[in-house]
RNA sequence: GCCGCUAUAGCUCAGCCGUGGUAGAGCAGCUGACUUGUAAUCAGCAGGUCCCGAGUUCGACUCUUGGUGGCGGCACCA
């Protein structure tokens, strides 16, 4: 007798050891048809999974997280099994779930086409109709081996050697095709009814790139047809947002192929830039930073003693002149240091708070660039904190709310927070890094949000934190950063007189709240979809006339609110207004001013925002007003 | 950097393979008419070294090849 306790709380008991399939089987037929796995004590397993003692059981469908998630695993299985049947020369190596769906690498004589991913997908179909029982089996591994040398799976012997001796091996075969995997699966190929192929690519065996080049199948899967149309119809949102394709639309900035990797910013794009840097300014003035500015162009022998050459000399941009090697300055920390060396400090100098809106160059692998998301030229909202150990928590803590209140003030709300601890690979000792990564997570503590641990990410030299923010189509974008250095002050002379009379070495943490302006504002167009909050629109009010006859009137409103610091533009083009609000509305500006002989002679404007909603007469000061008040709340929501 | 794809007018894209014979649309631009009330007024005109180099060919936007840029991934990201 053994009994078995459902997520309702309610129990039942069977005579005898009961697979999964069976307590969905005695619980109703809907369930039954419905169960992809099982959950037995909290462990995902199969249907077919027998229990031999009481335990929590829960049957998992396709209504519950882990259950997509089965699916989209058993729908590579299924993936690779179509592979397979089309092109049996195929060698299989791995298909694991991701976000949205799962990928399978192959290794073949040719790279599949799109012509061939249809044809995968139809043979899926097939497969999906044959309805085949997935089956788990367990192997010794020699045997395991001995079986997939005799297929011809060389990479799956490769996987299966890797795997320490003692672990049992399971696998899992439906019809004609076996696979090695931890599963659990669906219990048979006609679960499947919502999935696509959305494209092929390469990716290097085991991630390593000195190995070959496979490849990669993606595709997604859910639960019905309509939840994948759904999906479909946010990656056709996100691509209508991609913030390339909007800055070529509003005129924001643009490539070219003289400059790989690096923004020329046009007017709208650059007066975007240029108020966040503002803004950015005196946020930091007002936290307690000196602002600074150092060389782009560094003799290279400072890039030596820093320890940056050793490990990116590649990566740099270098110019020879009069004999001298100079490097472009990938980064601003060394330079901060060198300001800081200038006098003799003293602890009571500390913490000393340097920034710079620095501008850096990295010659970076041609395939990673995108749009700003990934420039060879970019700013970093870069500050420098010269402390003690003592400081570090304080510093990391005030640094937490400087960020949250920024990213408020772009209008995102969700932060995730990350921080990385010790690396295998590290300079300090024990007892430093220690020390550090409690300052840390005090300092994380007491935000009172969550935080993930990422231990062994830490950078060499110290433990960091990272900040990501969630952008409104859920993704999360990595911005932030505070990183505890132990090494770089050392080893480029830094020093201060302590209380002791002692010389002793500052700590210095790197932060940046931004990351990049680039970076940041190729994220902000994305989440805004272009629509970017009045504070920062390029163009925040547009005046616009119905005749000639206004003209004049609408360059006095137009004087009137530039006046008072608003960015507003005149659109006196003889075009009739329905074209011209059609016109300023495709290129997002927030406020559309009407004009026309009624306004004129009430000294008013008719005012319509972005969105259509019209808001009917009202007077230039009324306006500026409202304006004024917009600009001031910038893109809080709450 | 690696695998695949890709590059035609300011922009978005046809044409290109089968069938090699120096290009076409819409929008934008210019000119003219129209003076207009909340998402496209009408007509006319003009606009291209078909990314760059080499090869095949009587002839290359088209085929082959080498570059460069871009796109989707992978790898990388101080």
């Amino acid at each position: 007798m053994l009994t078995v306790s459902l997520p309702d709380g309610s129990r039942r008991e069977y005579p005898q050891p009961v697979s999964v399939a069976e307590i969905a089987e005695s619980i109703g037929p809907g369930l039954a048809k419905a169960a992809l796995a099982g959950k037995v004590d909290g462990q995902l397993v199969d249907t077919s999974h027998v229990l031999e003692h009481d335990a929590e059981v829960s049957i998992v469908t396709d209504r519950d997280d882990d259950g997509v998630e089965v699916l989209r695993h058993s729908c590579a299985h299924l993936m690779a099994q179509a592979v397979q049947r089309l092109f049996p020369e195929a060698q299989v190596t791995i298909g694991p779930v991701i976000d949205d769906g799962f990928y399978y690498d192959f290794s073949y004589s040719r790279p599949f086409t799109p012509e061939d991913l249809s044809a995968i997908e139809q043979t899926m179909a097939e497969i999906v109709k044959e309805d085949l029982g997935v089956e788990r089996s367990v192997l010794a591994r020699d045997e395991a081996v001995e079986l997939f040398r005799g297929m011809g799976e060389h990479y799956k012997v490769e996987i299966i050697e890797s795997i320490p001796s003692d672990e049992p091996l399971s696998f899992y075969r439906q019809g004609e095709f076996i696979d090695l995997c931890r599963g659990p699966h669906v219990p048979s190929t006609g679960k499947f009814k919502a999935f696509k192929l959305t494209s092929v690519a390469g990716a290097y065996w085991r991630g390593d790139s000195n190995r070959e080049m496979l490849q990669r199948i993606y595709g997604t899967a859910w639960p019905n047809a309509k939840e994948l149309r759904l999906h479909l119809k946010r990656l056709e949102e996100a691509e209508k947002r991609d913030h390339r394709k909007i800055g070529k639309q509003l005129g924001l900035f643009h490539f070219q192929e003289e400059a790989p990797g690096m923004a020329f910013w046009h007017p709208k794009g650059w007066t975007i830039y240029q108020t966040i840097q503002s803004y950015m300014k005196r946020k930091q003035d007002d936290n307690g930073y000196l602002e600074i500015n150092t060389p782009q162009l560094v003799d290279f022998s400072l890039w030596e003693k820093s320890g940056h050459a050793a490990k990116f000399s590649e990566e740099m941009f270098t110019v020879e002149s009069d004999n001298r090697q100079y490097a472009i300055k990938p980064m601003n920390c060394p330079c901060h240091v060198q300001v800081f060396n200038q006098g003799i400090k003293s602890y009571r100098d500390l913490p000393l708070r340097l920034a710079e809106f620095g501008s850096c160059h990295r010659y970076e692998p041609s395939g990673s660039m995108h749009g700003l998301m990934r420039v060879r030229n970019f700013v970093q909202d870069d500050g420098h904190i010269f402390c003690t150990e003592e400081q570090i928590q304080s510093e990391v803590a005030r640094f937490n709310e400087f960020l949250f209140g920024i990213y408020r003030d772009f209008g995102f709300d969700e932060i995730v927070l990350r921080l990385s601890t010790r690396p295998q690979k590290r300079v300090g000792s024990d007892e430093l890094w220690g020390q550090a990564e409690d300052a840390l997570k005090q300092a994380l503590d007491a935000t009172g949000l969550d935080w993930q641990l990422a231990p062994g990410e830490g950078a060499f030299y110290g433990p960091k934190v990272e900040y990501s923010l969630r952008d409104c189509m859920g993704r999360l974008q990595q911005c932030g950063t505070i990183q505890v250095d132990f090494f770089t002050p050392g080893r480029l002379g830094a020093q201060y007189v302590a209380e002791d009379n002692s010389r002793r070495t500052p700590v210095m943490l790197h932060r940046a709240a931004l990351g990049s302006f680039e970076r940041f504002i190729g994220v902000l167009i994305e989440h805004y979809a272009g629509a970017l909050p009045v504070w920062l629109a390029p163009v925040q009010a547009v005046v616009m006339n119905i005749t000639d006859n206004q003209a004049d009137y609408c360059r006095e409103v137009g004087d009137s609110l530039k006046s008072k610091g608003f960015r507003v533009g005149l659109d006196l083009r003889n075009e009739k207004i329905g074209f011209k609000i059609r016109e300023h509305t495709i290129q997002k500006a927030p406020w559309l001013l009407v004009v026309g002989d009624r306004e004129a002679q009430s000294g008013s404007v008719s005012v319509r925002k972005l969105g259509g909603e019209d808001l009917g007469k009202m007077t230039i000061e009324a306006f500026s007003e409202r304006l004024g008040g917009e600009v001031a709340r910038r893109g809080r929501t709450g």
